[in-house]
DNA sequence: TATACTCGGACACAACGAGTCCGAGTATCG
DNA sequence: CGATACTCGGACTCGTTGTGTCCGAGTATA
């Protein structure tokens, strides 16, 4: 049970970007967190495709957030850079070995399918609570706003 | 995103081992459901070293529940099985980079962490809240008691 | 005491993620 | 209007983890 390590990198990019309405390269983000820009492309790649970030080419191009932050939830960013599969595929063992349960008796999923998924709901539930606002907005809290103004100010800037 | 495949086997094993209170060898749970017996004793040794099966090795050997299914939850098997490591890792993105935060700044985790852990502490403990009973509580319901007695007059009876 | 059956860990193979690279496309500047 | 420089996008390679298999150590049985 492993999460891409890719994931906190968007969260941590998404956040980012909420500081900038103008178009921000790959490249940039991925000095400011001190990290391979070929790698984050990826990253950043997946978000577009999931159409979370619009993404411009050209002289001053870059990545820019298509939604208001308060409607992008940390579901999306998993689901997005991660994948949308679930993390437990129900093989229908039941239908195998002597004791099968035939084809036609299995309209409901299996009682341990069924637990699973609902424990992954959970999951689902509580990552789409939050928003990349209320990480910002916890970012301001302990951080302080000082934090965001500077990274704002040296993303407009030259390097 | 994608958990051991192996944790729906033994989830599996765990519910067929509630209605045997003797030792059931691990060929003999490939064969009821259909598996790779060599790759299925590799999950059974995982749940032996977390402790929730007791193994009895001999001729007449095989693998015990040790804990009353009312007490073994899916969170155990999923932790014996997929590795008790936390699925979302915290690489300290905040402390590199040219807006890196003092190291001595970190005594609370950064809020990224914080939201991805609580939702993982939701799904855990969603899957703390079933236990092996329950599951196999659900299969009688659903497949009818018949299924589990059947299977408990194979398992001691010959092949 | 010999035997047959069990678990346990050590050994290959495959697939996915991590990381890198170069080509296609566009806004800028002369 | 054209050349340029900068951007994204996808294709490629490598390492790590999971998947699957095998044989040896150990024990209850006959």
């Amino acid at each position: 049970m492993k999460m891409s390590g890719g994931v906190e990198w968007a969260l941590h990019c998404c956040v980012v970007l909420t500081v900038s309405h103008t178009p921000v390269p790959a490249a940039k983000l991925a000095d400011l967190h001190d990290v391979s820009s070929s790698y984050l492309a990826k990253q950043l790649q997946a978000l577009a495709r999931a159409g979370l970030v619009h993404s411009v080419q050209g002289k001053s191009g870059g990545y820019v957030l298509t939604r208001a932050p308060e409607s992008i939830t940390l579901l999306d960013v998993v689901r997005a850079v991660d994948g949308p599969g679930p993390a437990f595929v129900c093989t229908e063992i039941r239908q195998r070995g002597p004791f099968a349960t035939p084809a036609d008796a299995c309209t409901t999923p299996c009682p341990v399918s069924r637990a699973m998924w609902a424990a992954e709901a959970a999951w689902h539930q509580a990552l789409a609570a939050v928003t990349i606002a209320d990480l910002a907005r916890d970012v301001d809290a302990t951080s302080g706003p000082e934090a965001l103004v500077g990274i704002q100010a040296w993303l407009t800037g030259g390097a």
